[in-house]
DNA sequence: ATTTCAATGTCGCCT
DNA sequence: AGGCGACGTTGAAAT
């Protein structure tokens, strides 16, 4: 089904009761609407607000969520999350849309008072699957030249190191002089990243000595957290801004400059 | 200037590089650009995001802010703040859209590869004051209701007392017997709040025995704040949120129900 | 369903 | 410009 757009530009040729009716059908067939209009804006629920006249840009998405914009700002002035029950009705010289949110109870109202553009989109499909990104190398860039950010004091031996079981993303050294292995990741750390720590941190304390295991990550799993603390290993959470911020300074050392978004996305 | 919408919805008939310029044209004018199309997102900077392509809404504000949503969800998916620079340009068989932001540096890119409708609306008029609301009397019936919200102990004895210098929200006694002396406003307070109440503090104080003053308000300026502590006067601070939720409380007791959003619109 | 915690939070006020 | 606090925060994960 491909993408069709329904588009009224010269409304004042319908009535208002056609045009709520045509778009309590977009709303029935879950289509996206956009309206611009000029508009008053009630809303009453957690909080309450109005808003006089002035021209809006209303757009209702696929899941009845409702979203209100003034020509300028970023956010929009007025909205409605998802869970929102949504009509619209003539009422006299106004074309009123109503959106209805329970738990908490919210009332959305914008009464209309005259229509410049209605848009209504059907059959739009996006399936694509959003994901943030600092890749691990990235990461593992910033710790080998910052490695404080670890611990104070904190020494890398090496990165990458071979071992039978798999590759050491970090071996160093603390200010104690105890051996450390680090593992890195660039998401979310889940019960198999401590294993894996636990793997090698296992293998080195069979050479003899003192061996710490720090997992390096944007954030650990529940179970994942109970999972190093019976078994005696750490964990450092970083966050992507300060990651990205430090990822900076590394460029400008490195002088191999910070990757462009088109290098980034070249890299997928 | 009345509102001018710009519609196309055969934009195939047009090449690339024509779209773009129009496009571009629309932005040095202001316009407000919606563009619905199949497009993928790269955005780079406070973090990173990949977004493959779908179908989506691109809108520009007049500010150049820019906000990419998906059919559904209710935030947008990738969006630039408002002190964006924002190009569109054709390559190849894409028209991409860039979107650039300084301080923090950041860069939102849009590839579109189709276009299904593109939208452009010139002259929108919105000068309304947008105005959250909890009113006056409704913040005075909580305080009646539930004084201790002020403080512990605290006991009405007055609600809107003539006096001969104007009207005191309230006159109430405190735990230790002192005379209070209350004013209530429903938006941030300034300087004149706190004059007003310390002249009913004054002329209350002549008819002898220690005399408090407490300035009920969602916020007070910094000026305020001052001269209420210059002149010994209390202040106590609330939250619209809590306020609602006393209000519903205040409605239950008193049987005249949490007023609903259309008696809300006839007070104004 | 509820609670907790991070966020490209955003927004406003203040230093 | 940077810091602090509130928000109709939103949003995701864990209980």
């Amino acid at each position: 089904m491909p993408v069709k757009t329904l588009l009224w530009d010269k409304v004042d040729t319908e009535t208002l009761p056609s045009i709520a009716e045509k778009l309590n059908n977009a709303l029935r067939e879950h289509s996206l609407i956009i309206i611009v209009c000029r508009c008053a804006i009630n809303y009453a629920g957690r909080s309450r607000s109005i808003l006089p006249e002035g021209d809006r840009v209303i757009m209702v998405k696929t899941n009845g969520s409702v979203l209100v914009h003034r020509p300028f700002g970023y956010s929009p002035v007025n909205w409605q999350p998802e869970t929102s029950f949504v009509k619209f009705e003539a009422d006299g010289d106004l074309l009123r849309m109503i959106a209805v949110r329970d738990s908490p109870r919210e009332v959305l109202e914008a009464n209309i008072q005259s229509i410049h553009t209605v848009m209504i989109v059907s059959g739009m499909r996006d399936e694509a699957k959003f994901t943030m990104y600092v890749s691990e190398k990235e990461v593992k860039d910033v710790i080998e030249e910052f490695p404080e950010i670890i611990e104070p004091g904190l020494k890398i031996l090496e990165r990458e190191k071979r071992v039978e079981d798999g590759i050491i993303d970090f071996l160093a050294r603390d200010s104690k002089g105890r051996t450390v292995v680090i593992e890195v990741k660039d998401e979310r750390a889940g019960i198999d990243a401590g294993k894996q720590l636990l793997r090698y941190v296992k293998a080195l304390s069979k050479t003899g000595g003192e061996v710490r295991g720090i997992l390096v990550a944007p954030g650990f799993s529940k179970g994942l957290i109970e999972f190093l603390e019976r078994n005696g290993l750490e964990k450092v959470r970083y966050d992507q801004q300060r990651m990205l911020k430090l990822l900076d300074k590394v460029s400008e050392k490195q002088a191999s400059k910070h990757p462009t978004l088109e290098e980034f996305i070249r890299r997928g």
